[in-house]
RNA sequence: GCCGGCUUGGCGGAAUGGUAGACGCGCUCGACUCAAAAUCGAGUUCCACAAGAGUGUGGGUUCGAGUCCCACAGCCGGUACCA
């Protein structure tokens, strides 16, 4: 050792507030090796059947090699602070963890890296596990799955299976097994129409640059990220979703959602009510749907969708040739292109229809502003009471008759769409409300056999199948003799996807499996189904499978999935947390695939999901949308190294209302992280050595004095208890940093003070308090043994919160003009002589006449005067 | 267009119809230091003190309105010819 070296300490080098970076990992060690945040399901030895049940749920993250996102530790922290205040409640909390790992992104991140998926997928799951373990997350980590898993993949299909093996039971609305139809002789061909999946050739979002098909919830969000997509006729499998269309909607009233979520649920499902109409046309039957049967005699012409299956034999021979051209016109247009223009356009067919109300003959136009997959695909047009039909009748110069006579004599009648209105012109509905007249022409049509009342939804069934290699294979094999699909047997699940060098998708509409010819022979006489499902199916029941994720003979059970899903009414996951982007897409198809298991009693409530809660998307610092391209992303890796976790997760929680959109500020982490070095320096203190040690100011000494500080940490544990209750975070930290400030001017914290608050904080800043409370021990040695995230939660005593004394606001004519401190229980006619003879109110109602005295007790007085 | 949500200091945000701006950031001043950082303390809605004004705008209810009601504007999100 000869030079001495002197070191100069770079800035960037500066010692940390407190030491985070050596006991925030210790701490997540312990965690890890005792599996401290184990829960036990009924049956399991230890069990403890007396405490009741809480799931607390977040939506699992799809592991993308980006990792972690600011976003991820919102939602995440805000489901750990209430799983360990639970736990320490006394509840059994279930709060799992894993990952929704199929899916196109690895799919496409596989190709351009050249790896199988199934490598990048595992290494990205690996990233993300150790960044969530990085933030001191109390899952219990025993249940993790991976949608990928063959052990998870096995019970997707078997779900599949349920689908393919059932159908939608009109009568008893539920799903039944269709081996009761064959018991009732159906035929093969009629069972197939009905199965909850079935295989439907049909117009579909197709996209050629990814080759594979989309769902329509999924088509814009893909396009906007900039892929093609366009209509395609192909073969595809659908599950019939809209069977359960009113259900879906009426279930969902008694759920504890937010109404904005439930609302778009609704507008999603889109349900309409009104009635099917029949109108004749050289003795052929052309059947429109109406929300608005009220209307009828004000209906001028009709209009079919250019793809309507009596378009070719209504047209004729003169308009054939305009028809025609309209139609091919049509079909070349891509979806986007049919909707970019709103102006109307069409032809006429040459047909005339009769009205069954009025016998009178209207113009028969076909025109692609009437969609097919809607109603019927034919409309009466009202042009005197539809925008779209006024605009469509002014353009082409079709007669406009007035049905309806606004009540607000102000509107003009044209184009008045409303229900406020008095029927005209409409011979035995005039003089009644839209309403009854609705209802009336509704009996009449039904009573004359002219049509009916009907219930129509926007919500189209769910394109199920993609073509694609990093999916879960169907479960279907084809018998190329008679041309049928077929299950394969239970036993023979999970089916997965062959190992292939090349999985890129070829165009080819059958998807990248073909090309595996060795897997797809089945046997002699059958070839297996090549798509794949998609994303979704493994996010549609993960939940389910967390409570029981390594049974091998059923995909839960029974006992548990009631323990854990069960209990009061409506029962499911007691809390569920993510973003709003799931508002339709998941939380529909989860719901879906959760009534079809109610239906079967392998489930035990009808809705999965009680409690739901959004967090707010968080910005950039520059208040846009965190991106690359803006170089405006925060990674946590980042903060957790500068800050440490718990700054993290107190930071994200502080920023503001978990449900709203906030702004990221660097700024703001380092207010927390200053918070929680005070919080440790009301312990310690660091020695000559630079080493951590425990201050003298915490003491054990320990009467029942009522001190300030004790006072100040009663308001704590009684405000943050209250905070945690309505996930109002934000607030609960802002008094944890009164407490703090308390203590800080204090000369001395009783011992049993500070635990107190180290308590209340432990849910937010778990690492920290664990540690405070180790080191307290040493000393301490009164203290309990375990850590604090295994105690029992504080309880205020409501006797340190009873102040002697009240502060009083004396307003003159509402305006703040004096303060005075009086008894807290000082009665009304006190406080008003106090606040008459108050100086500064004398000099405010000088001249003047006090006409009244409000006084609100413990609060203020208000002194009227004029 | 339609349907939701939001709008409070320089910034993030707090306020059972009852002191608007808690808490934090930033800033200013002070203590400590040779100095700085860190830390601690004081201050910080605007305006020149008092007075006054003040929660997107305009009205209303009330002794009293950020909070309730009516109308409007701006921003964000969803949806888009669904008869």
């Amino acid at each position: 050792m000869g030079d001495c070296i002197i070191f100069t300490r770079d800035m960037s080098e500066r010692k940390n507030p407190y030491p985070f970076d050596i006991f925030e990992p210790a701490w997540q060690a312990t965690w890890d090796a005792e599996k401290t945040f184990k829960v036990l399901n009924p049956g399991e030895e230890g069990f403890d059947a007396s405490k009741p049940k809480c799931y607390i749920l977040d939506m699992f993250p799809y592991p993308s090699g980006a990792g972690l996102h600011v976003g991820h530790p919102e939602g995440y922290t805000a489901t750990d602070i209430v799983s360990r205040y639970k736990r320490m409640t006394g509840f059994n909390v279930l709060h799992p963890m894993g990952w929704d790992s199929f899916g196109l992104p690895a799919e496409q991140y596989a190709i351009k890296t050249g790896q199988h998926p199934s490598i990048t997928t595992y290494a990205n799951i690996d990233n993300f596990r150790r960044q969530l373990k990085m933030l001191g997350f109390s899952y219990d980590w025993d249940r993790e799955i991976a949608t990928t898993d063959p052990a998870y993949v096995r019970w997707t299909q078997w779900i599949f299976l349920r689908l393919y093996h059932s159908y939608y039971n009109e009568e008893l609305k539920k799903a039944c097994p269709v081996s009761e139809l064959e018991a009732k002789g159906w035929t093969r061909e009629q069972i197939d129409n009905v199965r909850l999946a079935y295989v439907a050739e049909g117009m579909v979002n197709w996209s050629p640059d990814m080759g594979t098909v989309l769902a329509n919830e999924e088509a814009e969000e893909w396009k906007s990220k900039g892929h093609i997509v366009e209509r395609r006729k192909l073969r595809q499998w659908m599950l019939r979703i809209t069977a359960y269309a009113e259900r879906l909607i009426d279930e969902l009233e008694p759920l504890d959602w937010p109404e904005s979520i439930k609302l778009l649920q609704r507008n999603w499902i889109g349900k309409s009510t009104g009635a099917e109409v029949n109108f004749s046309c050289n003795g052929k039957t052309i059947t429109v749907y109406t929300t608005r049967p009220d209307t009828l005699f004000g209906a001028t012409y009709m209009v079919l969708s250019p793809e309507h299956e009596l378009v070719n034999e209504i047209t004729t021979a003169e308009q054939k040739e305009a028809v025609t051209a309209y139609q091919a016109a049509c079909a070349s247009k891509s979806d986007l292109e049919r909707t970019e223009s709103k102006d109307k356009t069409g032809v006429f067919t040459g047909a005339y229809a009769v009205n069954p109300v009025n016998g009178k003959e209207i113009p028969i136009w076909i025109a692609d502003y009437v969609l097919t997959g809607y109603g019927t695909g034919a409309i009466m047009a009202v042009p005197a009471h539809d925008s779209r039909d006024y605009e469509f009748a002014v353009k082409f110069g079709l007669p406009i008759i007035q049905v309806v006579q606004p009540d607000n004599a102000e509107t003009p009648w044209q184009d008045f769409c409303g229900y406020d209105g008095t029927m005209v012109n409409s011979e035995h509905l005039n003089g009644l409300s839209v309403p009854e007249a609705k209802q009336q022409m509704i009996a009449w049509l039904e009573e004359k056999g002219y049509g009916c009342g009907k219930v129509n939804y926007k919500l189209r069934d769910w394109l199920f199948s993609r073509q694609r290699y990093w999916g879960e294979p169907f479960p279907i094999v084809w018998n190329t003799k008679d041309g049928n699909h077929y299950a394969i047997p239970e036993s023979e699940l999970p089916l997965l996807q062959p190992e292939m060098e090349d999985f890129k998708p070829s165009g080819d509409p059958r998807g990248p499996l073909v090309k595996a010819t060795q897997w797809i022979q089945y046997s002699e006489e059958c070839t297996r189904e090549t798509n794949t499902m998609p994303q979704w199916a493994g996010s549609c029941w993960y939940y389910l499978r967390y409570l029981d994720p390594k049974n091998e003979k059923a995909f839960i059970d029974p006992e548990v999935e009631k323990y854990w899903m069960g209990g009061t009414n409506p029962g499911g996951v007691d809390l569920y947390v993510g973003g709003t982007e799931h508002a339709v897409l998941h939380l529909l198809y989860a719901r879906f695939w959760h009534k079809v298991l109610y239906d079967y009693g392998l489930v035990s409530t009808n809705e999965p999901f009680n409690k739901l809660v959004n967090q707010g998307l968080i910005l950039g610092e520059d208040s846009q949308k965190m991106s690359k391209s803006r170089g405006n992303v925060v990674n946590p890796d980042d903060i957790v190294r500068e800050y440490g976790a718990d700054s993290l997760r107190l930071y994200e929680m502080f920023m503001g209302p978990l449900k709203e959109v906030k702004p990221w500020q660097t700024k703001g982490v380092e207010g927390i992280s200053r918070f929680l070095a005070r919080v440790w320096r009301v312990a310690m203190v660091e020695n000559q050595e630079g080493e951590w040690v425990l201050s003298g100011k915490i003491t054990a000494e320990d009467n029942d004095e009522v001190t300030p500080v004790r006072k100040e940490v009663h308001k704590t544990i009684k405000k943050v208890t209250e905070d945690i209750e309505d996930m109002s975070f934000n607030t609960a930290i802002s008094k944890m940093m009164e407490c703090t400030n308390a203590m800080t001017s204090a000369s001395a914290v009783t011992v049993s003070d500070y635990v107190q608050l180290l308590h209340v904080l432990n849910p937010f800043a778990p690492h920290i308090t664990e540690e405070l409370y180790s080191v307290l021990r040493k000393q301490f040695t009164t203290l309990p043994a375990c850590q604090l995230c295994q105690q029992t939660w504080p309880e205020f005593n409501p006797e340190y919160l009873v102040e002697n004394t009240k502060e009083i606001v004396i307003q003159v004519n509402g305006k703040l003009r004096d303060k005075i401190t009086v008894a807290a229980d000082a009665p009304k006619e006190e406080l008003e002589a106090a606040a008459l003879a108050s100086t500064r109110v004398q000099e405010f109602t000088a001249g003047k006449t006090v006409r009244k005295v409000i006084v609100v007790p413990g609060r203020l007085v208000n002194i009227v005067a004029n």
